[in-house]
DNA sequence: GCCCATATAGGACTAAAGTCCCATAGACAC
DNA sequence: GTGTCTATGGGACTTTAGTCCTATATGGGC
């Protein structure tokens, strides 16, 4: 991926850029346009705030000083509604605590204006990859979770119990019911959750954050 | 936890002060002192390299520029040595960019001089729990990488299709060996790597960073 | 009062996994 | 060339897991 005039494959990503600067947001979308990126520019964080949640890959290009919320203010707003897309600050006033504070919440890049182009074409595309990457984890997190959800509470207990590689016999000894209770709840769970094996069981798990009990 | 004096339980952590100015060490290592932290001092990054690699928790307080190699060099030396120990990078003459890359790099802080004594302590705070928790997983990680180095090449190979939750049937028919060949080696699997379950060999797997096959 | 979901469990069976015994064959070391 | 490690497998067996059938009890909802 030598040409930066194209180093963004797949479904194109959105770019949201936020700044107060009508002349910024023009050079920018002009820039981002070339690089095949679509774009929305918005002029102050509560104009963004109103847009309905973007479900696609992209990235925020936010300025750090803007009147009514800045930019910084924008980030503690995004991580609270765990609406969370990657974002790259630029501005022209910062400093450092305010670069470090940025980036300490997950910033993917922080630059002064003015910057290089290739220094944010850079950040896009790490920006833009790392969405990609979180987009498909959650996707996948959200899916498992909610083929556990459709478990009734007692199938859940043995599910956390099954992860942990016990036998049926151990199970059944535990919880004081019969072995043969806990061979159909686990049956119910390997079918509710799509599951052919105690391997897929326990990578489920993992991603869908599901501890062992005890 | 509301003493700021005494903020570290355990095993006292050890802080790496890496500062040119005398005046500076001096007064860390009182502050350090006063906090129940023991304190190795070194005037530049290339003393501090000649020392043996530290086992214990522990942070470094690292100024950035200084004759010789900078801070950030020993940033980078670091991680290509791959001994890593959290990082509080302290700065009289820093920038934005400065500051940037040695977040992206993984530092916990970087501070300005001059900085707020309490600043450095929730720094000191988060830099300690963060190398508590990254050696507490290596050590596990490694010792789960010894035990697998004790498989043989095929041991191995059964081992990545067992953790796939693949039949014995399957795995054999797969390697076009018999069912009973299969089921040797993975009692095998099971012997050395002291696991009582697929359960656990999936959980090892993660944590070794080995993947399934194909 | 009846339907439905949930939790419980027995009986009879198949399939899969694990555990002993045994054996052969190649590779490599000393 | 004798010994050890590794990979291969058969036979016979036990344990565990999974799959049908059946059934009872309980608690809500309409």
């Amino acid at each position: 991926m030598t040409d930066n005039r194209s180093p963004f494959t797949g479904v194109r990503p959105t770019v949201f850029v936020v700044d107060d600067d009508a002349s910024v947001r023009k050079s920018l979308s002009r820039l981002l346009d070339s690089l095949g990126l679509i774009t929305e520019t918005y002029a102050s964080a509560d104009e963004f705030l109103k847009r309905e949640h973007y479900g696609g890959v992209g990235c925020i290009v936010l300025d750090v000083r803007m009147p009514g919320l800045s930019g910084m203010d924008l980030q503690d707003e995004l991580s609270k509604a765990d609406y969370s897309m990657p974002i790259i600050f630029i501005s022209g006033h910062g400093n450092i605590p305010m670069s470090v504070r940025a980036m300490k919440k997950g910033a993917v890049d922080f630059l002064p204006k003015p910057f290089d182009e290739q220094e944010l074409i850079d950040a896009l595309k790490k920006a833009i990859e790392k969405d990609r990457t979180a987009k498909a984890e959650r996707t996948e997190a959200r899916d498992i979770q909610t083929r556990i959800e459709q478990l009734t509470p007692r199938e859940y207990e043995i599910f956390r119990y099954v992860i942990t590689g016990m036998l049926n016999k151990q199970i059944a000894f535990k919880l004081d019911i019969a072995e043969k209770t806990v061979k159909i709840h686990r049956a119910r769970v390997f079918e509710k959750l799509c599951a052919n094996s105690v391997a897929e069981l326990v990578r489920m798990a993992e991603k869908a954050g599901v501890e062992p009990p005890d």
